[in-house]
DNA sequence: TTTATTTATTTTCACGTTAAAAGAAAATCG
DNA sequence: CGATTTTCTTTTAACGTGAAAATAAATAAA
């Protein structure tokens, strides 16, 4: 292991010079520095990331806390976050943590345990203690899709999306709907994204005079297409009279639900109706084409990412804020 | 910022008297060990990764470096490796690292710079002096879908894909085939899977007496649906009596490229034939349905990342081999 | 010239932890 | 009961860097 002491043996000058001319300090001649460089080069030297964190307090890693990462939410988030970093050449690194169900514990460790300098949350929100100790230790805090009062707040109105769904499908003459949520795992604990999407669609069946059948309530827990299947089979057996689904769940499990549509010969959108949401990629594309709500992910990465580095360099002042982003209906053929 | 010895005094004892107890170590009395936690939570003390990855010499992270997170290919893997994690309820963190066409800087900074115990590459080659440094420093190298003489190689069989779908395009009756090829951004370098591709493609055609028109050969530098829409308008303008497509640029390519030829009233698979490669979920329910070339890519990822934790933890040893994947052909209405 | 100022470099120390060696206390043995 | 071993705890020394203070050298000002 060759460390900044070998170099400045070899060159002949202090460690801190070798640490200067290395970061590229103006403080040293630039006879110094080349000489410097030069044996940095020959020794194939290369800073020890962990020992100049420990000594500056920075590590340089934005981190980013999801329950998973399995859906298309939080990977289109991260594939706008990652075309930031390659864009800016940025040197900020991106450090990957699930929390297992254990929120609290796993980001104030983060914090405390120096592994990150900044954190974006994904639909995970925080507790105000998790929030005061961000807030005292400085390290900025951006969660996306939840509640989190005294962070900055990057929020979806899924209650409009909902409603704006719910209301394409009663536009088109379905009176007996169904909502399909996720629950991610804990049995009908629904996280903030989802309630909403549920209120959403309660309060524009409202508007329109219908009547909710609980009946017609289902859950999944995973945001597989497989799930998907299963949950029209459980429509069949359990549901009553459905001619419209509002998919909360995305539109993976709404690909899911018209493929076992299409199995039992139940004719979309001409028996059956539905609406996914997230408009994933796909969804144009299938036969026939979903209606889905649009939401600017992708836009939501890039923006997370590039306020966190400005954050971090102290172009931008941190303070809580919200913003939220509206979401877009996408009419096709499957309503 | 609590500090170990900040427990230390509370608990009245040594700070490494604390190290031990929060590491759980055997040689401590049950009765310390509680009022050493106990000190420790009403501290709330965490301890800093940073110090101790110093003085340890281990990270806990394993490093994951592509060219790029954009595509299927290396959200797939991600999902796996990240499933794994999950499961494991593993200690070991995720870095993301991105090369920017600077592949043996980056990853020789990975090594030297205490960046992570171990690395994940995706579709990057490694040149033999980073191989060898890894060697010596110790660091299992995983190199997936890439040539890397000295680590550990989890590749795909891309010829034999390439060839089963050019074959399944010949069996069709096509005559006239294009190929579309990624190459990643750098004009016409290709990628060793790309040119396995390439490869696969030619001689297939040639067991069938097929002559291939080089003006056929297409280009794509991301991965993106749109690409797809562009490339088909190449297509029509400077190829000649295609009649079959294969895109080993991937599903998505080729959806963009069929959603095209809809909009140019080509009709799939009539007057057209097209088979893609990776079969993503959506490649099932597009309409016609996608013929395409199956991956076990959410495999690999959960293959290779407990392998490296294997590694890591002693129970594998460590020597370079190679694992060979074999693809599988997924023959729908496309073709 | 002499002093003050600026520039370039070095010395010393701190960052928070683990490892290794040393020490003290308790338990075991002959 | 003293000697030896075992168990538990502490002291000391790294790990490799950056920050701050101190020094030396060069330049400018008086």
């Amino acid at each position: 292991m060759v460390t900044i002491k070998d170099v400045a043996r070899l060159a002949g000058v202090s460690h801190t010079t070798v640490s200067l001319a290395i970061r590229n300090s103006s403080s040293i001649t630039e006879e110094t520095k080349q000489k410097v460089l030069k044996a940095a080069k020959q020794l194939n030297y290369h800073p020890n990331y962990l020992a100049r964190s420990l000594a500056n307090g920075k590590t340089n890693v934005i981190g980013i806390v999801a329950n998973f990462f399995s859906s298309n939410f939080e990977m289109e988030i991260l594939k706008g976050v990652e075309q930031s970093i390659r864009a800016d050449e940025s040197r900020f690194m991106i450090n990957l943590f699930t929390t297992l169900e254990k929120n609290d514990q796993v980001l104030t460790d983060i914090c405390m345990g120096k592994h990150a300098d900044a954190v974006i949350l994904l639909s995970i929100s925080p507790s105000p203690e998790v929030i005061k100790l961000y807030n005292e230790n400085h390290c900025p805090l951006i969660v996306i899709d939840e509640i989190a009062d005294g962070a900055i707040e990057i929020t979806l109105d899924n209650y409009h999306g909902a409603y704006m769904a719910t209301e394409h499908l009663i536009n088109a003459g379905r009176r007996n709907l169904a909502i399909v949520l996720g629950d991610g795992g804990e049995k009908e604990s629904l996280g903030l994204s989802q309630k909403e999407r549920k209120a959403g669609f309660l309060q524009a069946l409202k508007d329109h005079g219908l009547e909710f059948n609980p009946r017609n309530e289902f859950f999944i827990s995973d945001y597989y297409f497989e799930e998907g299947q299963v949950v029209f089979k459980k429509m069949q057996r359990y549901g009553s009279g459905i001619d419209g689904i509002f998919c909360a769940a995305g539109d993976m499990v709404a690909s899911g639900i018209m493929l076992e549509a299409k199995n039992e010969h139940v004719e979309i959108p001409k028996e059956l109706s539905i609406i996914g949401y997230d408009d994933s990629v796909s969804s144009a594309l299938i036969n026939p084409p979903l209606s889905s709500i649009r939401q600017p992910l992708f836009q939501i990465g890039k923006n997370a990412f590039s306020r966190m580095v400005r954050l971090l360099e102290g172009k931008e002042e941190y303070k809580p804020n919200r913003l939220v982003y509206e979401p877009q209906l996408i009419s096709r053929a499957s309503v």
